[in-house]
DNA sequence: CATCCTCACCTTTTT
DNA sequence: GGTGAGGATG
């Protein structure tokens, strides 16, 4: 039995990846291109140690980027080992940040936090900073809390504290920075919360200042396997480093080219240098690529070799060449959007599965124009990234109702809810309240009895002896977080509330949390667990796989997944590259990694698309450049196409004209020639005489109303109102006929 | 104290 | 095109 599954495990790897895989003496790092196994090496390396070795699953840790990423390692472990090594409960495939906030749970007194650790996402930490800003008199107009943020991010990602922050600040902004930092690490310590970057740091903390827990750590996690080394951050590196310096079985996989995360303190020396920081470490290279055809991986190398700070390296595949590259030059993001779902619509009719269309953009302000097409066409999607559900106004109210139930000192919970549903307690005895809590240095609950003279004192009393009132009823032990989120929704009066408003909107509130109730019905997690969770998980862990929907998400989103028909939209200068990088050599370089990233997710055909003009989102639409990426793809490799729709002149057009074959549409060459000579005709003889109301019918669109005009004669454009949403068209070419 | 309105400004990417 | 801060009004 055994050795068949042993064999299993091996036999589906090529040499290299079978040398990765049973190589366990020391510290290993295996560098390799995209699409050659890496993933699978752990996985399987996972198994290996467990089958061949008896390692239980709970000494091995595995460390992934995301959550979701780790999930699916732990189902593809479990698959091949099979269900009986149900060490479900004590599996330690997860991220850094799950496991910092897993360790410092069970020892979070030791570096002087309180029990019930608290996870602040980023609209708590929004609404911390503004708090903290006010009470340092700095108008948040002039100073951004967004910036102060990243600055304080910035600092904790390069393990600089408070104090030598302080100590740095050479200038009064970031003297602002360190003021605010100071302060915000003490609010966030007595609310006892952290937030994302305090997790990795106060585990690092843990283990500096406590030998013993480090060591008990470094004897329970025997081997240490890290996914994606190449987007570590100096926190990350130094926990790896920590828990793995007595046995130095760490091992590691990253590709460079794919080190997309370096403003958020990833960084790649960490990688570079893993031969010197372990020193006999063993480097192993996979150059097979399995994933994609021939051309794709043609492509993206081609493109990835522009980059000047890189080692090159020799990836190949001896899958089908495929087809070229597809091109499509639209007129704006709407018929780029438009075009894309007929595209993926076509598709799906000709029998392509929806999961396996995902369609990448740079910024996820792109999404809208496209969810609309996909909308329009009637195509299932899903979205990654945007607005998660957990970061939902009411969701987090109820989570709010939670927090303060298990913290009364969580001042940051208690402000969101404390007049929602309202309780006429309004800004000023908010205002009030926080000062006094400011200056006795309490939490809020604590002062609220000191606070007689207040108008609205009774109120405040209510609000604390309900709260009081849940918490009794949940310490008493025999509620679920299903029963207490219901009582909540209903003691509170949110539910009537939201009952009340009557509108579409409020039903869906009152939808979502039914949903995060329901979601509750068989979790077996504490309610500290439960909010902590809920803050740790991202848009990315929510996806159902069941049904078949196309998935759209960021180049960033992307990292580590594989579709068989990769979109990728905005492929222009100002996009991808992105606008902000455009003069920093270096960061230009990571725009082209991204670019080699989103191709790479591609096994079978990659999508590219430009749009000639596009607004960003207060502009009015701009003329784009085609990206300087897709002059890097072999032109032989390329199918460019453009849209009926480009103005008679399109700048891209004519860059590209001399250099590139492209396909002008036949539908419009033929109709071009017509127009033409109608348009002459139409010049003289016709007259368009359209007006506001008109209903008319357009073999595009069907029947819809002429709602604006503008301009006269041939020239004559209309606003019309369909069913499907309003459109302009210039009856020269539109084709339009009136109805009577 | 609540609600409605206007005006300014905006996010590049995420655990 | 939308969110949030701030002001005017009930
Ligand atoms: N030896 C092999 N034989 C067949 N298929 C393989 C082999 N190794 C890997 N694959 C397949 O190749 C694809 C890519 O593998 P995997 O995701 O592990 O690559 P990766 O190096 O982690 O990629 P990336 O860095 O781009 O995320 C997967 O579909 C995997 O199943």
């Amino acid at each position: 039995m055994d050795t068949q599954d042993l064999e299993l495990i091996i036999n589906t790897l090529n040499p290299q990846q079978q040398e990765a895989v049973l190589y366990t003496d020391g510290p290993l790092l295996i560098l390799a291109g995209a699409g050659s196994g890496k993933t699978r090496v752990l996985t399987n390396k996972i198994a290996y140690l467990n089958k061949q070795f008896n390692v239980p699953l709970y000494n091995i840790l595995a460390v992934t980027f995301t959550n979701k990423a780790a999930k699916e390692m732990q189902e593809r472990v479990e698959k091949i080992l099979g269900t009986s090594s149900a060490h479900h409960s004590d599996q330690w495939i997860t991220t850094f940040h799950s496991l910092a906030f897993k360790i410092l749970q069970r020892h979070s007194e030791a570096i002087g936090y309180q029990k019930g650790l608290v996870i602040y996402d980023s609209s708590d930490q929004v609404s911390l900073i503004k708090k903290i800003l006010i009470d340092m008199d700095i108008d948040i107009k002039t100073i951004k809390p967004r910036a102060i943020l990243n600055g304080i991010s910035n600092a904790k990602n390069s393990l600089i504290t408070p104090e030598t922050l302080v100590n740095k600040a050479d200038n009064s902004f970031k003297e602002t920075v360190a003021e605010a930092y100071t302060q915000y690490q003490k609010k966030l310590l007595l609310n006892n919360a952290m937030d994302f970057d305090d997790l990795l740091l106060n585990l690092l903390k843990l283990f500096k200042e406590h030998d013993d827990i480090l060591s008990i750590y470094q004897k329970k996690f025997q081997y240490v396997l890290i996914d994606e080394y190449q987007d570590i951050n100096m926190p990350q590196y130094m926990i790896s480093y920590l828990l793995s310096s007595k046995h130095k079985r760490i091992y590691v996989v990253g590709d460079a080219d794919q080190n997309i995360y370096s403003w958020r303190g990833a960084n790649l020396q960490n990688i570079l240098n893993f031969e010197k920081d372990y020193p006999g470490a063993k480097t192993i290279l996979l150059e097979q690529n399995y994933r994609s055809t021939g051309t794709i991986l043609n492509i993206s190398n081609e493109v990835i070799k522009h980059n000047k700070i890189r080692k090159d390296k020799n990836l190949w595949t001896e899958n089908a060449v495929g087809e070229k590259a597809e091109c499509f030059i639209a007129h704006n993001e709407y018929d780029e959007a438009e075009h894309v779902a007929r595209q993926i619509s076509q598709s799906i009719h000709a029998g392509t599965d929806p999961n396996e269309i995902a369609i990448l953009y740079r910024t996820n302000a792109m999404s809208r124009v496209l969810e609309e097409s996909m909308m329009q066409l009637g195509i299932k999607y899903k979205i990654f990234g945007g607005l998660r559900f957990y970061e939902r106004k009411e969701i987090k109210d109820i989570l709010a109702y939670m927090r303060l139930i298990l913290n009364p000192s969580d001042d940051i919970a208690l402000i969101r809810i404390i007049n929602v549903p309202q309780r006429k307690i309004g800004k000023l005895t908010i205002q009030k309240l926080m000062d006094k809590a400011f200056e006795e240095k309490k939490p809020i609950m604590e002062v609220i009895d000191t606070m007689t003279e207040l108008r609205s004192i009774q109120s405040v009393q209510t609000f604390r002896q309900e709260i009081n009132k849940l918490r009794l009823a949940w310490d008493a032990g025999t509620m679920t977080l299903t029963d207490l989120i219901m009582k909540i929704f209903e003691d509170t009066g949110y539910k009537k509330m939201l009952k009340e408003e009557g509108t579409q909107e409020a039903q869906t509130r009152s939808e979502n949390i039914q949903e995060l109730c329901a979601s509750t019905q068989e979790s077996q997690y504490t309610l500290e667990e439960f909010l902590s969770l809920s803050a740790l998980l991202t848009s990315q862990d929510e996806a159902q796989e069941s049904d078949s929907t196309v998935t759209l998400m960021t180049l960033h989103s992307a990292k580590g997944l594989e579709y068989d028909h990769v979109y990728l939209v905005g492929f222009e200068e100002k996009c991808l590259p992105h606008v902000q990088s455009l003069d920093i050599p270096t960061e230009l370089e990571e725009e082209r990694r991204l670019c080699y990233v989103g191709m790479t997710r591609a096994r079978i055909s990659i999508n590219l698309s430009v749009a000639s003009y596009r607004s960003a989102y207060y502009e009015k639409a701009n003329p784009q450049d085609i990206s300087r990426f897709f002059r890097e793809i072999p032109k032989d490799l390329l199918n460019i196409q453009l849209s009926k729709k480009l103005n008679t002149f399109n700048h891209i057009v004519s860059a590209l004209k001399d250099e590139y074959d492209l396909k002008i549409p036949a539908v419009r060459s033929i109709q071009l020639v017509r127009n033409k000579t109608h348009y002459d005709e139409d010049d003289k003889n016709v007259s368009y005489n359209y007006n506001v109301g008109d209903i008319v019918t357009s073999p595009m669109f069907g029947e819809g109303q002429v709602i604006k005009t503008i301009g006269q004669g041939n020239a004559i454009s209309l606003q019309i109102k369909f069913p499907q949403g309003s459109k302009l068209i210039m009856p020269k070419y539109g084709k339009l006929t009136k109805v009577e």
